[in-house]
DNA sequence: GTCTATAAACTGATAGAC
DNA sequence: GTCTATCAGTTTATAGAC
């Protein structure tokens, strides 16, 4: 448990990452409870003792996948704080770290959304739920900081932001569950850009003009 | 097997159905991988060999309790076919009754929603895909249909449909797994109108008179 | 650190009596 | 139909040699 932070945060071909990189592929795969530590060390190329010397339990080396995943999505959050730039170029640039910080680690973000929205499996609990409502009530926020500036229509901000939260949400879950009819990037960003024709105050003028109204 | 359908489809006080009742909450509550053919039998007060005698296997049961909310789900799709009333209309309706299929039965909609989204834990395959997609291609073809009769803004389809599929599937998912934070029916259906009123050609004139516009 | 060998409990499933 | 008793295989986890 010393070693676990190496410099780079992340794997080298060591005995411990190799069976973090396992187990990370048979969790993700077929679930937490269905996978054996068996398999896992199997898949890493050792024994059993090796496991249970590094991470004490199955619990143990769960806990340090997800612990690293939630810590990872967390620091995603900080793309919102900055308020220098306005609030539709934020959210586009939480969606793009978001939709990197998945598509980079898919098998890592499944095991976590199978948590987040799916039965325990047995497995230790840990309050993923916490991280994915700051993630709604950040966008909550910049919703209602862009109808009080102007740059966003009025109207009841977090209806609005269900919508963007479903929007993005919906593609990360296709990305990561379906990815043969998933949205890619450039997908997710022109659905973005029909929630911003809708919602945003230039947004309505250029859709006006599309449609050239009365 | 035989006696598997009985006439109103659902459950009475049968050894049968208190078997087909306990495996639903256990399989929702820790998933079909962490439970156990002993916790489902003791639970639904009988032995094991009951169980193998009304369901041949666990996976007996559980392809059981999943065929028949597909079926229940599939069936929910009819609410589009009848072109009687306006695409809006007949989207609220469809949002309505599969918001009430899920609400009604949260604990197999949960499992499903784990088979969907999640590893398969072990379970046998069932296509769920299939009936989400299908879902999602009714919709689309709703959103084509509004937007050539003039119902709804010009657009591409597409994206439109992920932002309406996007609204749904969310709150779907909140009521599912974090109620709490989840929308009622009230609160979806004001989503929904945010949609409207962002897609549909009376929806933003609607728009247009509350911003008092230029 | 990594191995062989094994413990102790649990798993899905069944035989056979009633 | 429902039970008791039990099977064979797997599970997580560990003792102890190297």
């Amino acid at each position: 448990m010393s070693e676990a932070a190496t410099p780079a945060e992340h794997l080298d071909n060591s005995v411990r990452d190799r069976l973090l990189q396992a187990a990370v592929d048979l969790f993700a795969e077929k679930g937490y409870a269905a996978t054996s530590v068996r398999e896992i060390v199997a898949a890493a190329g050792v024994t059993k003792p090796v496991l249970y010397y590094y991470f004490q339990s199955k619990e143990g080396i769960y806990l340090e996948i997800m612990t690293r995943a939630s810590n990872d999505l967390q620091a995603n959050l900080e793309a919102i704080s900055d308020r220098a730039s306005s609030v539709w170029e934020r959210l586009l640039k939480l969606a793009d770290t978001t939709y990197n910080a998945y598509s980079e680690n898919i098998k890592t973000m499944k095991i976590m959304h199978a948590m987040m929205f799916g039965p325990p499996q047995g497995a230790p609990f840990v309050d993923f739920n916490a991280v994915y409502w700051a993630f709604h009530q950040a966008v909550e926020a910049m919703v209602k900081e862009g109808m009080h500036n102007g740059e966003m229509l009025p109207g009841d901000p977090k209806n609005v932001t269900w919508v963007l939260m479903g929007t993005v949400h919906l593609a990360m879950e296709m990305a990561l569950c379906q990815p043969e009819k998933a949205l890619d990037r450039q997908g997710l960003r022109e659905v973005l850009e029909v929630n911003h024709r809708a919602f945003w105050a230039r947004g309505l003028a250029n859709q006006r003009e599309n449609r050239n109204d009365d």
